[in-house]
This record gives structure tokens, C-alpha cells and sequence, in this order.
DNA sequence: TTGTTATATTGATTGATGTCGATACGATAT
DNA sequence: ATATCGTATCGACATCAATCAATATAACAA
């Protein structure tokens, strides 16, 4: 409770300072939480790791799904919650979905831990 | 599945080029969702920034409690989620807990997203 | 039209997670 | 010794998340 260490009236000596006004405030936290909860998954870590370290910046999702070992809709719904979190976009083409990285959005990341 | 685009024979149309190989390792993605599933409530997010901007460099656990608006066991459930990451470190003086951030453990995420 | 392919969604199950009250533990003080 | 204070753990509950089979949707081909 950051109280005084003896009990009664005269002292000062707390546990602590206060602790600095530079720390982020609850709606901050809560945004860059939502984004570090999409790479809370080791699926997701490697989708966003395949997209954004291809050579021609964009993936098509049917690569993912024999990259990854894992079924067909499991894939999809990773894909969705990196899209939800802003970390990548996607664009149909044909049949095929292309991903690609937001990297203004991995560098807000980037910088909250920096 | 990275298939070709016309159906059978003589076809080499993929609907991509191969995903890269700079991409993360199973192994290595584990380990990254792992730290950042740390970071995926709120409440940690506030935590560890509350520790890392903190001008003498640590904060008594007792000013988190009131800070955040969490009860007491809630709060030592998450500081606890944070030194398991890896994130913060944690030392015992007298009654009072005091809580350090562990900057290579950061650093290594925020390479991570570099 | 019908058929095929790639992706998304639904539904169900299983397991993980956030929260708090109650309680235990450890250290200091009297 | 007892009392008090800060912190951690336990137990229970509610909510969320990961996974896949089955199905739906959308775009192309013939």
C-alpha cells in the first residue's frame, strides 16, 4: 500500500518513492497488450516471422498451411487474429489470399519495448 | 497448398515462390510466444512499464497494488507471470519486495520485431 | 451450367487464464 | 512470546483461446 514504515503519525519513510508518471497509461496498455496477445502463439510468431521476412514482402496463405504442420481453418483463424491486431493485411487475388506485414504497426511494438 | 495453378502436367505456374528460409524456428518461436504472451494482459504491460520507467531503477511491489486498482493477490499473480518471462527480477529486503526490469530479456524481443 | 480449388466460418471440445476471497508464509516490532 | 504488515499460494469460478471436422463461400475453369 506504499505506507509509511512505522505505524503512527510523524514519519515519512515510505517503503518506495513514488513510482514515475512516465509509465503508460490503462488505455495504452491495453492496445499494445492486444497486440502482444496476437504473438502470445508460437503459430502466429512463425506466420508473422514467414510474412514479413519473405523476399517479395507477401505470402500467399496456401504456403503457410504445409509450412506450418497445422490444419487448414486453424491457419486461417491465426491469420485472422493477426489481421485484427493491425499486424498484417491481406488482399485477394484470384483465388489466392496474399499477406503481407505492416511494419508501422511491428515498429509501435518495437518501440514500446525500447 | 503451394500448388501449381493449371491442374495437372506440365504446369510450373505456383501461386507463389517458395516461403523464405529466414523465417523463425519452431524452437525459436516457442520461446518468443512465450515472452510475449507475458506482455498479453494489460495489466502486465502497465506492470513492467511501471518497473522499467521507474527513476531508481525498482519498485516496492506495494505501490503496484494501488496503482493498478487490482487486488493484491491479482497483482502478485502477474508480477509473477513477468519473472517467469523472464522480464523482471525480483529481491527481497525486509518485508518489501523489490522489482527490477531485465533489459536484455526486453532487448531480445524487441530484436525480435527489428 | 457443373466442377474444382483456396479460403473462411461454424460448432464442439479441450485446455489455459484472469480474478478474488481466504489463508499461509516471512519478517519486523513490541 | 504475540501482533502486525507485506507478499505468496490455494481454491473456486468464469471467461477466453487453440484445435479440428464439417460446411459454407468465392473465384476460376471447362
Amino acid at each position: 500500500m506504499a505506507r509509511t514504515a512505522t505505524s503512527a503519525r510523524e514519519s515519512v519513510v515510505t517503503c518506495c518513492g513514488a513510482p514515475g508518471d512516465n509509465a503508460l497509461t490503462t488505455t495504452q496498455a491495453e492496445s499494445l497488450a492486444r497486440a502482444f496477445a496476437a504473438l502470445s502463439d508460437p503459430v502466429r510468431v512463425r506466420l508473422l516471422s514467414l510474412i514479413a521476412t519473405c523476399a517479395d514482402g507477401e505470402v500467399c496463405a496456401c504456403n503457410m498451411v504445409e509450412t506450418l504442420g497445422k490444419s487448414q481453418p486453424t491457419v486461417s483463424h491465426h491469420l485472422k487474429v493477426l489481421r485484427e491486431a493491425g499486424l498484417v493485411t491481406a488482399d485477394k487475388r484470384g483465388i489466392w489470399m496474399w499477406y503481407r506485414a505492416v511494419p508501422d504497426r511491428v515498429a509501435e511494438l518495437r518501440a514500446a519495448l525500447g
